[in-house]
DNA sequence: ATCTTAGGCTAACTATTACTAATGCTACCG
DNA sequence: CGGTAGCATTAGTAATAGTTAGCCTAAGAT
């Protein structure tokens, strides 16, 4: 059906040249190969391309089309092989990141912003959510890397793990907290597992992943049922109902250090030592990352080192 | 510069069935030769177009974008080749055409009109002018084919005649006619080439050529400077101007038949017969005319046979 | 007129390279 | 835990792209 495509490309600088000696030249052969290749195409498309007259070729009908369709696209490619080639040589292109939800929205925007002052030829795609989601999008190649966190996954099973590399970015101490009011009303000193499980709860995920995972960390077992009376994928959102006592949540907690020092919230210690939040980053054990990947990570590392654990992601937050 | 082309189709299937298998079964060759091809095409631009993910390829953004490039291009091509591959079956695709001034404005329209409610796909691209225009252009090959004056260039040489083929498709009387005022004024009876000379003239050309060769063509001399006092080109402004006495014209004589009969446009004779333009087919020796040629061709010819010498012509001007 | 140049076509030979067949590797599936 | 599916690799062969040489014709040059 289709033609031979190297034919195209050789009637394309004919027909550029009206002339089967400049194409050859343009091309690098002898004009006897140019003029063989254009045969071959005429009889392989079963047309006439162009009107012999002795010394010049004139394009016949047939010669217009096809060239009307060939040369937008050898414009495009050239333009685009420019383009893929450059990529080598600075950053561009698209880079499609996984992120958890809060990180992503509060904290990414603008790295990204910041970034394309740079590198302005990249551009973005970012997906939000679990690591669950995140992981396999990884493996599959729809994205580049991820920023996971860990703490979520530490009980998780990944059969798979070893095909990862997981490098820790950033530790953010992680505390299940509520309002002083509430505090005062309903826990009042008695943090057993007991008197926390029945309470309510805040949860910014569809899933209740995070709480559980609190409980598990600090009683090494976790709650059949949570009552959980608001879900929203939006940390403010959470911080916001704990401070108007609508329950107990779970959060970063030098987002609310502020608060935590003035006595509006109150977080919930047990023995055992907070948990640990590592957002880490991921990538595919063997999949050599691009410059542009390469650039992007060795940028947002320097920032979150320059900013020293985070402030960037907190101001914003 | 630009890569392999045959190479880009591969990459194109490849792409599109996200497998190197499924791929090679597209294009009937064995996936190694596929595999190899790829990788030829990936060495050619520098640049990873996968990532291999054991048994899935996931394209990298360099993929998507050559991809993105590729994929308007093929559906143009397929879509072009089966648009020229059917101009074999059916009359379609541009014809351009060399006309006499008046018989292009007049006739040619209707024409086209017809032959188009019955092929079409076919288009027209009409150049009017004088034989001296149109012959070049039928030799270069920027016309298809022309019609032509062959009156107006009896006398003009052209030294490669034989390169063209000639077929006369319609004759008509051309003659020198002016008002009955103008001539009781300023001819009455006297029909030497001294006397006419020296009269206005009304050219619906730039050049007097047609005047001068109606002087040729019965005084065997031409005048040295006519007084064209018009020039037009529009016959039916020449023939107004002879009417309100402007001066003489050459015109075709059935165009004014009732004003001859009716005594109000006088034609002037001389022992010489009158000349007879004849419209000419005008093709090149040595082309072989397409299917679209042929039939409109045919099409032309019947239909000045069947209207009788020119009716159609003749009523619309 | 005759020669020269330029542009294109063809035929036969040569060199490249595209393709195949055979084999190996590794994740996934029952 | 084999069996299978899918891609990669290698070496050898088949196909074809390209070269060289020679011919033809129209236009310019001498």
């Amino acid at each position: 059906m289709l033609p031979d495509f190297n034919r195209l490309k050789v009637f394309y600088y004919i027909f550029l040249k009206k002339s089967v000696v400049n194409a050859a030249g343009k091309l690098n052969i002898t004009a006897s190969a140019v003029s063989q290749t254009l045969n071959k195409l005429e009889s392989e498309l079963n047309v006439l391309l162009f009107t012999r007259l002795h010394k010049k070729l004139v394009p016949t009908w047939a010669g217009h089309q096809l060239f009307e369709i060939l040369n937008p696209f050898i414009n495009d490619l050239e333009k685009g092989i420019k383009h893929i080639r450059q990529a080598k040589q600075i950053p561009s292109g698209m880079l499609r990141i996984g992120s958890p939800i809060e990180f992503g929205k509060s904290y990414l925007p603008g790295l990204f912003s910041s970034f394309r002052k740079k590198y302005p030829e990249v551009v973005f795609d970012m997906k939000l959510g679990d690591p669950t989601e995140v992981f396999p999008l990884i493996k599959s190649g729809d994205l580049d890397f991820g920023l996971v966190d860990i703490f979520l996954t530490r009980d998780q099973v990944f059969e798979d793990f070893g095909i990862y590399s997981i490098d820790p970015l950033i530790d953010e101490e992680v505390i299940m907290a509520c309002s002083k009011e509430y505090y005062v009303r309903e826990i009042n000193g008695d943090h057993s597992f007991k008197n926390l499980a029945i309470k309510e709860f805040l949860s910014y995920q569809k899933s209740s992943l995070t709480l559980m995972n609190w409980f598990k960390h600090h009683f090494k077992k976790a709650p059949v049922n949570l009552n959980r009376v608001m879900t929203v994928d939006n940390h403010q959102a959470v911080i916001n109902g704990i401070k108007n006592q609508l329950g107990m949540g779970v959060i970063a907690s030098h987002i609310v250090r502020k608060d935590i020092k003035q006595g509006r919230i109150i977080p919930i210690k047990t023995p055992s030592k907070d948990v640990i939040n590592t957002i880490s980053l991921v990538q595919l054990q063997d999949k050599e990352p691009s410059l542009t990947e390469k650039t992007f990570i060795n940028f947002l590392t320097k920032d979150i080192l320059s900013s020293g654990t985070l402030k960037t992601f907190i101001n914003i937050s």
